[in-house]
DNA sequence: GAACACCTTCCCCTACACTGGAAGGTCAAG
DNA sequence: CTTGACCTTCCAGTGTAGGGGAAGGTGTTC
């Protein structure tokens, strides 16, 4: 199968596909007689994998870390469930942040209701956004 | 007032407010007989502003629109809200979207503690991530 | 034998907000 | 007169996941 029909059938372009094999999440496939790429089953179900880690929020650097387990013969699973762990803190951390971030917003936003732009002095830009001034 | 001392003043760095200088967000200040950027305290008040507006998640392209609004005699507040309420929309999006993500992956998770990583299939790449095959 | 689709490598570009470092100029103190 | 702190400009790089486009090779069809 060469790069076009592989990236056809894994909805991606075989821009992303020499990519990445480039930075090592895809294996160099062998190459036919007149050096086109030419790739098996096994690089579908990688790409399968590829897009199934980049879903749930996996960098390609993590899920290039988990094939390498697979690569090396080991389950990868161990790693994986730490990975999903890691990301559950964060994600969990980040939703914190724009929770407040969002209130902040919606109490400027309420503040800016009762505020006259004819009354926003200059010196401090604006007094929507820089109360304090 | 030289840089140095400016960016102490306000928490940043020389090469931050020449950055800045450089994507239009701090005006050119004048110069020293000696070439030095020699800057007031209108420089210092418009720092405050790009730092609020950056707290609340606002970029320093959207910061520099306030600015320049502002720098044609106009206040900047109806802008300033209108950005509020696009960075409400897009923070909202983003918070559904993440806790979306964050219920996969507990799903997963949970999956997982059920699984044998000495099951998982090598086909598959990871049955934790790759559930399917 | 020419057109056309597809492939190859190669290098640069995107957004974002800076940061690092080199080579050189300014200025006050000792 | 030199040291040291500070300043100047300019060029390049950070991380992420590719995309754009050039110049040229391959392979099939008319």
């Amino acid at each position: 199968m060469k790069i076009g029909e592989l990236a056809y059938k894994t909805g991606t372009t075989p821009k992303t596909l020499r990519f990445y094999e480039q930075i090592g999440v895809l294996q160099t496939p062998i190459r036919t007689s007149g050096g086109y790429r030419d790739y098996d089953k096994s690089a579908f179900i990688r790409i399968q994998f590829i897009k199934a880690g980049q879903a749930i929020g996996l960098s390609l650097a993590e899920v290039r870390n988990l094939l390498r387990i697979r690569d090396e013969g080991v389950s990868p699973c161990t790693a994986a469930i730490n990975l999903l762990d890691e990301h559950l803190v964060e994600i969990r951390r980040v939703i914190r942040e724009l929770t407040s971030l969002k209130k902040n917003i919606v109490d400027l936003r309420a503040k800016a209701a009762s505020l006259d732009a004819a009354d926003c002095p200059p010196e401090s830009v604006c007094h929507v956004i820089n109360p304090r001034h």
